[in-house]
DNA sequence: TTTGTCATACGAAAATAGTCGTATATTCGG
DNA sequence: CCGAATATACGACTATTTTCGTATGACAAA
C-alpha cells in the first residue's frame, strides 16, 4: 500500500520544515536564524530538534563536512495532505466543505482575487 | 481586542469536542462510548480528561445530578477558525489557498456536488 | 441490609515535547 | 601555537498530555 511510515511532525519540527522546504538546504545556523525571527530559542534547542527529525526520518544531512547540511526527507505536499486529512477527520467531522469554507472566510488571512481564481479554476475541474 | 481566552485543545479534547458538538448534552459515558468506536480507552481516562476540560473551562456541566451532564463551553465555528488559522501558518506558510486547494483535492474526503455548489456560492460573493 | 453496578475523585505513572547546559572538537586569525 | 568563535553530541530537566488504578459514595434489586 501506500504509507509505510507515518508522518507526524510536532509543531516545532513543522516550523523547521517550513523553512527546509523553502531554502531546500540549510545548515543549522541558518535554520535558527530564520527562527529566530519569530520565536526565541537556544542553539542548542534547534539543533537538537534537528537531530531528532534526522533520528526520525525526517530530514536528511550531509555530515560529511564539519557544519552539517541538511534538507527536508519528507515531501511537502504530501506531509501537508496528510496533517490535513487529519485536521479534516478531527476538528471538522469529516467534512473538507466546511473546512474549505471556514479557510476562506478567515479575516486574518484573506485571499487576494488571483487565489481566487486558482481556487475557481479548480472547483471547475471538479465539477466537470 | 479579541481573544481574552486563547482556546487549543489538545488532540483527545477535541476528539470529545466534536461529540459534544453534535450532542449537545451528554454523559461522560455516552462520551465514552462514542469514542469507543474508533479508540479504545479506559473508561477513567476519558473521564479524567473531560473533568480536565471542565477544569479549562472548555466544557460546562451539570453536577447536580449523581451522573454529570456536560457540554461544549467553547464555540464550535470560533475553535475551528482560530485553528485552522494555526494551520494555515504553521502547515501552508500563511496562505489559505495552498489550504483550500489541498483540501479539495483531498482523494480521501471527497466534495459532493451540492457541497461544491456551497462552496462556489462563496467564492462568489468573496469575489463581488 | 447486603451486594453488585455505576458514578466521580484523585494521585501518579508513562509517553511526548521542548528546553538548555556543558563537554568536546574544529577552525581561523594573529 | 594560542585563544576566541563556532559546531556537534549528549544528558537531563521541565512541561504537557494521556493513561489508568484505586478509593469511595450512591443506588437499586434481591
Amino acid at each position: 500500500m501506500a504509507a509505510p511510515k507515518m508522518i507526524k511532525p510536532t509543531e516545532s519540527e513543522l516550523e523547521i520544515l517550513q523553512i527546509l522546504w523553502t531554502k531546500g538546504l540549510a545548515t543549522v545556523r541558518e535554520v535558527h536564524e530564520e527562527l529566530g525571527q519569530t520565536k526565541d530559542v537556544g542553539y542548542t534547542t534547534t539543533l537538537k530538534l534537528m537531530q531528532i527529525m534526522n533520528e526520525k526520518g525526517i530530514v536528511k544531512r550531509d555530515d560529511s563536512m564539519r557544519t552539517h547540511v541538511y534538507q527536508a526527507a519528507v515531501n511537502k505536499e504530501k506531509t501537508q495532505k496528510h496533517l490535513l486529512s487529519k485536521i479534516i477527520d478531527n476538528l471538522f467531522g469529516g467534512s473538507p466543505t466546511q473546512l474549505v469554507i471556514q479557510a476562506l472566510g478567515d479575516e486574518s488571512h484573506k485571499a487576494s482575487r488571483e487565489e481566487l481564481d486558482k481556487i475557481q479554476a479548480l472547483l471547475d475541474s471538479l465539477k466537470k
